[in-house]
DNA sequence: CGGTTGCACTTTTTT
DNA sequence: AGTGCAACCG
């Protein structure tokens, strides 16, 4: 059979066990995604079983695009989705349901999805319209406590209720207002997506027969980091057969700031009685070293299972601690290391990673990688779609979509300027309040507002047709024909050049955006990939060199792995100090799930200085190194030679880069002419007649002006 | 109304 | 160090 082909025994049991509920407990590299897709394909290839019956839910959107590929490549299908089971993330799941069956509780199937910028500019929006002052109390503070409320299953009312101090009664009217607004722009923030689900489910039995119907396995990836009402999801829509396989680790979960529990793996066995439990502990991704040293990070935790992840083979290279002397020389020293195993041959730069704390880590190395021309890519960090000029011609097309997306609205209301200032907005707005609801109708009605110049009356209407036009045409254009469109009349272009040298780099996000838009039939469906897109899901290069955060990291490996940063208050992050032992046991998880990472070398390293915050500061080396160490597995790399490297460096860098006519002098041939210039390697023709191949690097050339 | 200047704050992690 | 925001002026 070839399904079961190069499984290991659990493997194959957690493949072939097809009914009833499944756990699979699977430690790092133990071949889970592996083993998700032939069980899988095995559903539909032995057990006959629809694929439009199956439910596929991973992390992110990338990991079902992968597991996609993956499993038409096992079954040997044409690469066709339309014989794929259901694949995507909880959010894109609800997304769909709510668009098919969220009608029956009140949302309209035109809603949009509201991301974390479009809910802080929403919560500014009630903290002025409910008048209150409080500088303690801040906007994205006042965000990330809704969200918490959300992911707890916490109402307004309910929040309202257990509100003490000033500042939670605060947050509860505000909450309160955020939510009738956010319902009155036709709109879900993310939470909601899940929630609302929920919602449906809980509250129409006709819908929820429905959906178990139609979902007969149920396959749930990474179930250690979902939440409270993705877990409710999950009870929800689990039918009496009870096909549901969770797959997931323990050790691994690093998303309980978003409300992931990983009490939920914990519990499943309760949950679901009966349920078999397949763990998988052979690791076939990294060395014995590796692995070791993983596993003494881990064991400091408490709060954790037991398990014994093993290795079949050798214990490889030791893994490595490299100790600079601040964050230049640290982008030095891991530059350094790849640009000579690159050079010697021995790796491709797709093969390393460099893995953070946190995005703004990324600085120094993206300096020093250019500098040393290593090819880089950066995964997360700010997303395509996060960019301003892309922002705001989406705010146009949720609002031509969406006529009543008051966040979009005053988004664009003067971009590009219209003339229309806060004074007359606010006026529009309140004429809106007791006639129109709807923007476009009000817009067109503006002549009606009192308090308002002409000119800004005329301006109003002048941007409400636009919009109507526009709408009329999206009902008709592609997407991208209705961007171009928009972009013609609003003339943006024209706006994004402001003589900065950023100009050109945002024109071609806005083609970027046009191409992409060419993928979707419809506003509707470019819209919400638009909102669920994340940062991490950008296709990666596999030429160049990686540099990413760990929590970015999950799911990923690599041959060589560099952990960096590796400083007390950088990681464990500084904020972990304050907070109690669990958030120490986060990081440590998360420690271990970017060590695990790595296949054949693990590179840790620190900085006895870096720059924080615009000051330097002198952190001591992570617990997390003592943690690992064990006798005779390490080396460290002396980092006063690095020092002397870095100069040597710094030299080289410093010498021009020639092109093609360029005169230049040298100590040896005199004064000539270059005629060939590829990087450091220059062919220059001396006014002596000889024609000379240099390296530029150590022949000591200078430019002659 | 719109642009400029100065000050405060930032760094977790992301669907 | 870089960004976002509030206050001020033309």
């Amino acid at each position: 059979m070839d399904i079961l082909e190069g499984l290991n025994t659990a493997q194959k049991s957690a493949v072939m066990v097809t009914s009833g509920p499944l756990l699979i407990l699977a430690g790092a590299g133990s071949g889970k995604t592996k083993t998700l897709i032939h069980r899988i394909a095995y559903l539909i290839e032995q057990e006959n079983v629809n694929p439009d019956t199956i439910l596929a839910v991973t992390f992110t959107n990338k990991a079902a695009k992968e597991m996609r590929q993956r499993l038409s490549a096992l079954l040997n299908s044409s690469n066709s989705r339309l014989f794929m089971p259901w694949m995507g993330t909880f959010h894109s799941i609800c997304v769909k349901l709510l668009r098919i069956d969220g009608a029956s509780i009140g949302i309209s199937n035109n809603f949009i999805i509201y991301d974390e910028e479009d809910r802080q500019s929403l919560v500014k929006r009630a903290v002025k319209e409910l008048g209150i002052d409080n500088k303690s109390l801040k906007v994205r503070s006042i965000s990330s406590a809704i969200s918490s409320a959300k992911n707890n299953l916490v109402s307004p009312e309910e929040y309202e209720a257990t509100a003490t101090f000033t500042n939670q009664k605060n947050i509860a009217k505000i909450y309160e207002k955020y939510e009738r607004l956010k319902k009155n722009s036709g709109a879900l923030d993310f939470d909601d997506l899940l929630l609302e689900t929920v919602n449906l489910l809980e509250s129409k039995p006709e819908v929820r027969k429905k959906w178990q119907n139609v979902f007969k396995h149920i396959l749930i990836d990474e179930y250690q980091d979902t939440n409270a009402p993705q877990y409710k999801i999950v009870k929800l829509i689990t039918n009496k057969d009870r096909n549901i396989c969770v797959v997931g680790d323990d050790w691994q979960s690093i998303y309980s700031w978003r409300g992931a529990d990983f009490t939920n793996i914990l519990n499943f066995e309760h949950d679901f009685p009966g349920a078999k439990v397949v763990k998988l502990e052979q690791n076939y991704r990294s060395t014995g070293a590796i692995l070791e040293a993983a596993n003494n990070v881990i064991k400091k935790n408490t709060k954790r299972t037991d398990k014994k992840l093993w290795t079949g083979s050798g214990m490889g290279e030791p893994v490595e601690i490299i100790e600079s002397r601040d964050e230049a020389d640290e982008a030095f020293a891991v530059s350094n290391k790849i640009s000579s195993q690159a050079e010697l041959g021995a790796r491709n730069f797709g093969d390393f990673a460099v893995l953070y704390r946190t995005n703004a880590q990324s600085y120094p190395f993206e300096r020093a990688f250019m500098q040393f021309k290593i090819p880089y890519q950066i995964i997360g960090g700010v997303r395509f779609y996060d960019r301003k000029e892309i922002k705001d011609i989406i705010a146009y097309l949720r609002l031509i979509y969406q006529p009543n997306d008051a966040v979009s609205f005053n988004r664009i209301v003067n971009v590009p300027s219209r003339g229309l200032g806060a004074t007359s907005v606010e006026r529009f707005l309140l004429s809106m309040e007791s006639g129109d609801n709807s923007i476009l109708s009000a817009l067109a009605n503006a002549y009606n507002i009192n308090g308002i110049t002409p000119r800004a009356k005329a301006a109003f209407q002048n941007l409400g047709s636009i919009l109507n036009d526009l709408s009329t045409m999206s009902e008709t254009v592609s997407p991208s024909k209705l961007i171009e469109e928009l972009i013609d009349r609003i003339d943006y272009l024209n706006l994004l050049n402001d003589g900065t040298s950023q100009a050109d780099e945002r024109k071609n996000n806005i083609g970027a955006m046009i191409s992409d838009a060419l993928n979707f039939a419809d506003l509707s469906s470019f819209l919400e990939e638009v909102a669920l897109m994340s940062s991490v899901d950008t296709n990666s290069d596999k030429e160049k060199v990686t540099l990413m955060t760990i929590h970015a990291a999950k799911g990923l490996e690599f041959p060589v792995v560099f952990m960096v940063g590796m400083e007390e208050g950088v990681f464990p992050s500084a904020r972990t100090f304050d907070e109690g032992p669990d958030v120490l046991e986060e990081e440590r998880r998360l420690c271990y799930v970017g060590m695990t990472r790595a296949r054949e070398e693990l590179k840790l390293s620190y900085a006895r200085s870096r720059l924080q915050f615009g000051q330097r500061s002198y952190n001591s080396p992570s617990r997390f190194l003592s943690d690992m160490s064990v006798e005779g597995t390490y080396s460290y790399v002396n980092h006063e030679e690095l020092i002397d490297d870095y100069n040597q460096v710094e030299q080289k860098i410093n010498i021009p880069i020639f092109v093609v006519g360029d005169k230049v002098k040298s100590a040896a041939f005199g004064v000539g002419q270059v005629i060939d210039a590829n990087g450091s390697i220059v062919s220059v023709r001396f006014n002596s007649g000889y024609v000379k191949k240099l390296n530029a690097e150590f022949a000591r050339l200078e430019k002659v002006i």
